[in-house]
DNA sequence: GTCTATAGAATGATAGAC
DNA sequence: GTCTATCATTCTATAGAC
């Protein structure tokens, strides 16, 4: 005998994970774009044709661009909170100096990888939009887990935070504006955390 | 006996010099649009009517919006060369790590007045615009004379440079994405300056 | 869920009268 | 030099047929 509640249940997924596919391949074919143009150059007519849909038909999929730059940005934080985890692991052994060199060189490849997730993440480069309360609720949750980490590498405090900050983005910046596709910041970042800790270890005296 | 030449040359001067008039009124009706929507934000109507013209009658004082950018831009870096000699002179007989502290912090306090004038100059907020070459050229001389007051403060060498460059630029980055109106990036100033003095000394042992 | 058609609102830029 | 009128384009978003 049948179990409808089942059989109904497993076509509403069915239908569900359809729906949640075509979504990525929209996500996609936006991060792609915005590649391309600048993630304020994105357009909706753009990102439906790399889909091969038309326009009207991505609103099924997202409620509006705003909510298609909400999913961005989530998922930008998403990702930095995947690739924190994966370097923490990575330099679980090393001294302190060359772990915290580590990721901050890992960390610049990182915004460097996708200038729109940068854009998107870390500047206001979207005249009239900011993130709406959920998706900044995800970004707040992977800084605190990323301040966590750097903890442990021996930025602790938020006056270290602060200055961490300002290194790690500073030395992203740079390379992002300068050398999008070179290393010439990049092979700064052991200086960097040298200088950091050495500066740590002295306030701390 | 009236010198025509003279008189010719006058009239044209005067005339001249009430289109500049009008052009910096332009200028700083575009600055003053810009700083409320960000400088990607800015639009052409909205300027002829801040400045009480029609907007094709702009066209007269600027060949296009580029051609805006590209005065903006230009300027911006005129006013941080200005800048930047004030501070050299106002620090002159401080010591080096005081020096370059006072330095950094008037730096942030620089980006943090016009947060136009920072997207405009160090970010690529705006889709599809670059400074066209002569634009370029006046970035690259205010650039290379910062870069020379930068070395007498201690700052020598490319890779000092790019170190500082980094450092100054991301707290810069900061105080204008998370506390724009406050000081909390600026107070940390003199311990960036320190810092990187330290590391500097460090390096050169 | 996807389409066509279109609303409705901006935009930068040009033509040509005055 | 300034204006009105307008071109030509682009955009997000909605209505409604299928």
């Amino acid at each position: 005998m049948l179990d409808f509640s089942q059989t109904d249940s497993s076509e509403l997924t069915a239908r569900q994970r359809r729906h949640n596919q075509t979504r990525r391949e929209i996500l996609d074919a936006a991060w792609r774009l915005a590649e391309q143009t600048g993630i304020a150059g994105l357009s909706l007519r753009e990102v439906a044709r790399e889909v091969g849909m038309q326009a009207p038909s991505l609103y099924t999929y997202f409620d509006s661009k705003d909510a298609l730059f909400d999913a961005m940005f989530a998922e930008g934080y998403r990702q930095l909170g995947e690739a924190v985890a994966e370097w923490t692991a990575q330099v679980g052994d090393l001294e302190p100096a060359d772990a915290l060199g580590t990721v901050i060189g890992l960390w610049i490849q990182f915004c460097q990888q996708s200038i729109a997730r940068y854009q998107i993440m870390f500047t206001r480069a979207i005249p009239g939009w900011q993130p709406s309360e959920e998706a900044y609720a995800v970004s707040a949750t992977e800084y605190q887990r990323m301040a966590a980490e750097l903890e442990a590498l021996g930025v602790s405090g938020p006056e270290d935070l602060d200055l961490y900050t300002a290194v790690a983005s500073g030395l992203a910046a740079q390379q992002i504006a300068n050398d999008p596709t070179g290393d010439r910041w990049v092979r700064l970042a052991p200086t960097a955390a040298r200088m950091l800790l050495d500066d740590i270890a002295r306030r701390r005296r």
